[in-house]
DNA sequence: TTTT
DNA sequence: TTTT
C-alpha cells in the first residue's frame, strides 16, 4: 500500500549457516546471521573504534534453498530487503521485538572458489559437485520485465 | 550473472507527460523525463548554487500503462531501476549514446488529489473516473515472496 | 573498516513528534517513529492483507534539531540511515534488543504548507515562523564533494 | 535542494585503470569505467542472454587518489553515488552529453592480496609497500555523525 | 575495457 | 557468530 518505501541494503559476511524451516504445504524459510563493520573515531579519545553489527537475514522458499546450498558461513554476501519487526512473547507471557530483514534479492559475493567448506558441515558437501548454474545472483522476484527482448 | 549490483534510485518530479510506444506482440513502453535537483555551494563565490539533473525514465508494459493512466506532469514518484546506456546512430551515422533508468519499481508520491490535470492531455482524463485499486505503488515485479502467508 | 555496506532507505509518515535528548558536552539526539505499509495477497484466503511497520528513527545534533522544528507528526519523509541493534537490561536483568536506524541523511516530503500543526506541540510552534531557509533536504554529512565548483 | 532524491549503487569490475585530472587550485578527479553484468531470457529463442553494462565514475579529490592508488583493472567495488549528465560540444559544435555517475561513498570489494598488479602499470607499484592503513573502505564524506561518542 |  |  500507498506511497512508502522500505528497503535494506546490506554487504557483510555471514557468521553461521543458513538454518532452514520448513512448512506444511511446501513452504520454507533460512535464517542466517550477518555481520557489518562499521569504525568511527572516538572524540574523546582519539582512538579509532570498530563495532560489529549483527543482522538477522530471512530468505524465503527457492532463495532459501539456495542459500542453504551454497552459502557457507564466513562468505561475503549482498542482500537486499525488507525490515520486519517481528512481536513475540518470552516464557514471563512478555512482549518481546525482533527485527528482521527479509531479503528480496541477493548476490554471492566470494568467489566459488574461495568459499570455505566447513568440514563438519553437511550443508557445504553438495557444493563439492559445483552445479550446472552459477548461482553466483539470484533474484527472488519473477522479474517480468527482465524475461523479454524489447528493444530498449 | 554474476556478482554485480546495478541500482538507482530516485525521487524527483516528471517533467512531461509518459509517452508510449507499442510493439508488435502486446509488449509497450513508455518514457518520460524526471528532475533532481541538487545544491552546492560555490567556493570561489560563496554562494549556493542549485541545479536540476534530468533523468529520462523507461518503464515496460504493464507499468507503463499505470503511469499513462495515473502519473501528470509535475507529480513526485520514487523511482527504482537500472542504468542502461543505449547506443545509436545520429544522421550522420555517428554513434550516440543515451544513458536511460530502466524502471524496475516506482511510488507515486503525489497524493492523488494534488496531482495536476494539464487541461490538454488526453491521459489524463480517465484520472477524473477514480479506479478501485489505489495505483500509489507498484511493483513492476511479481514478488513471489509476498504473495504467501507465512508466518513471519 | 573493511568492506561491508550498512544502508537502510525509508520512505514513510512519521507516527509521533521528535524527542529529544540533550547530553553534556552539547551533543543531543532526536527519536521519532516512522511507519511504512506493505500489502500482499493472502494465498489460501485470496485478500489483500495491509500491514504496517514501524521504525525507531535516531537523528543526531543538527539534524535532530531540524526534525524537531520542521518535521510534524503524520508528514512524509525520506530517511536514510545504518540498522543498528541497541542491548539493554530490562528490569529482570535481562539482555533486550531494540533495532535503530540511525538516520544519516533525509528529505522532507510533505510540502511545508501541508505539514499539520498538531496545536497542543511545542515544537510545531516555530513553524509559524517560516524559516528563511528552506529546510526540506538536510544532509547529516558534510559532504565535502559538493562543497566546490570543478568543472564536472 | 528540495525533496529530492538522486542515488545510484553499483557493485562491478573496473575496465580499467583510474585516470587522473588535476586542476588549478589542488582539486583532482579520477574516472574510470565499471563493468555490471545483466541475464535476461530471450522469450523467443529461449536461450540466456548475458549483457554488460559500462558506467562511467568519477571520483574526487583525496577519494580519487585513493582509487588512483589502490583499485586495480578488474578489481571489483562497491560504487555509491549520484548521477549526472555532462553536455559538451563536439567537433562539428553539436551538444552531446554524457552520463557519469560522482562517486559520494565507495568500498573495495576484491581483497588486497588478490587485485591484480599489471606489471606495466605505474599505479599498481605502490600497492607492494601496502599501505600502513587498510583503504578498503572510504567515504568521501566528511560523516560529523560517526565522529563522535553519543552513547546509541 | 571487467568479471563469472 | 563474520571479515579485514
Amino acid at each position: 500500500m500507498s506511497g512508502t518505501l522500505n528497503k535494506v541494503m546490506l554487504i557483510g559476511h555471514t557468521g553461521d549457516d543458513v538454518k532452514m524451516h520448513y512448512f506444511e504445504g511446501g513452504n520454507c524459510i533460512g535464517r542466517f546471521p550477518l555481520a557489518t563493520n562499521d569504525s568511527y573515531v572516538n572524540k574523546s579519545t582519539g582512538e579509532r573504534v570498530n563495532t560489529t553489527e549483527w543482522h538477522n537475514i530471512v530468505v524465503r522458499n527457492k532463495a532459501a534453498e539456495i542459500c542453504e546450498k551454497y552459502l557457507n558461513k564466513g562468505d561475503k554476501i549482498y542482500i537486499e530487503g525488507r525490515l520486519k519487526t517481528r512481536k513475540w512473547q518470552d516464557e514471563q507471557g512478555k512482549d518481546r521485538y525482533s527485527t528482521e530483514i527479509q531479503c528480496t534479492d541477493f548476490t554471492f559475493l566470494t568467489p566459488k572458489n574461495e568459499s570455505q567448506i566447513t568440514g563438519s558441515s553437511m550443508q557445504s558437501a553438495p557444493q563439492a559437485n559445483t552445479p550446472a548454474v552459477n548461482p553466483q545472483e539470484v533474484s527472488t522476484n519473477s522479474p517480468e520485465m527482465e524475461d523479454d527482448d524489447l528493444p530498449f
